[in-house]
DNA sequence: ATCATTATCTAATGATTGGTAGATATGGCT
DNA sequence: AGCCATATCTACCAATCATTAGATAATGAT
């Protein structure tokens, strides 16, 4: 009763994090209280309220913290992919590396379809959010050439193909919420195979 | 103050149904009250418990007056498709179909997509009815020889195609909640031209 | 007109919510 | 050992929630 466990903050915020992470994914914003969160951390809701100031800063938390930096580009020049070729990146492998990582995090995938659909309602915290992340999205890609192609022809076309993988990857992940079990990365490749025919796509690259 | 309006139950039920798909389908079960529905209705709270029951009984009454009926194989058989032919009906014409009507309902569709990802909690009220209906919906279209192929190499393959067709749709849905803009029928019909590739398909129909 | 049915209301309840104020105890530092 | 900063707690608050109980008024049938 008198014994408090008292952490260190980075540590008690990373706690935090993560609990709301597994808790959103589940429940979605509206679905959770403080408390909840409190309880799984093992704290009073006031010591939730303490480290993120109010409800809405779980949110802040969750998407400056993980987001911001996932799986951007920079990322997967870092990291690359086993079978792709680092001197030459190309957008399929890109996105390849994009599933691949989605795929290896499933929780945190989960997080985003929940969040980006409940955040329809323009009252909804990160509303602006995912109204604005397209845009930039696209405006962070147009820093790396090698993500667009150079023939004129393809540019318009380009664009399509983007839009179809990325409504893909949500579709998948729409599937992922509730089953039948598919599997993320054999799922993709079938599309990409489509979105991105081979002989085409190898001419090009 | 002393006028009450009088209506049917009919009546009253409609516009209770109606309400609460146009606020479900922006906030989600979770992020509305049976408040919200009484003021859009224009009568109180327990006036609209008196018909619904419970909280639950709201989405009780959104699936079984909406869903239940929606773009089902026979309501395409009656129905058509302009430039289809009614004697000889196929998949790629059914999807048409349900993405014609889809996109003629966009609040229905967008309630749909709202649900179906709240309900991943397991508590939610219609988690099992999300997790029930692909069986159900399979059940059904094996009642309709001519969704299915004859083939044989062709009908392992034909689940991948459907499997594939509900995630392109599902994706499209995503993308439609928050934008950029896309024109839903005419990003299906980019999609069924690669998932059901022409001449392999004219060949078989 | 009267009456029974019932749609609708007002009032109240207990639970839960996010948030605040102030007390307390814990761990690092000297 | 003692002190300070602060992480964490208990207690409390006003608002909102779903739901219940009981009163009231509107409608249709006689």
């Amino acid at each position: 009763m008198t014994s408090r466990t008292r952490k260190s903050p980075e540590v008690r915020r990373a706690e935090i994090t993560q609990a709301a992470a597994h808790l959103i994914s589940q429940h979605g914003y509206n679905g959770i209280s403080l408390k909840d969160v409190a309880d799984m951390v093992g704290m009073s809701q006031p010591g939730v309220l303490h480290y993120v100031g109010s409800k809405e800063g779980l949110l802040s938390l969750l998407v400056t913290d993980i987001y911001d930096a996932y799986g951007t580009p920079e990322e997967f020049l870092q990291t690359g992919l086993p079978g792709s070729d680092p001197e030459h990146p190309h957008l399929p492998a890109y996105f390849d590396y994009l599933v691949a990582h989605n795929a290896s995090q499933p929780e945190l995938t989960q997080l985003y379809t929940v969040l980006e659909t409940e955040a329809v309602a323009t009252n909804h915290p990160l509303h602006d959010y995912f109204i604005r992340r397209p845009a930039e999205v696209w405006e962070r890609y147009s820093e790396f050439p090698w993500l667009l192609p150079k023939g004129m022809e393809w540019a318009t076309d380009m664009r399509v193909r983007v839009r179809m993988s990325l409504e893909v990857m949500d579709g998948i992940q729409i599937r992922l919420l509730r089953g039948p079990k598919v599997d993320y990365i054999q799922e993709w490749d079938r599309f990409k195979a489509l979105i991105f025919p081979s002989p085409l796509w190898d001419g090009y690259r």
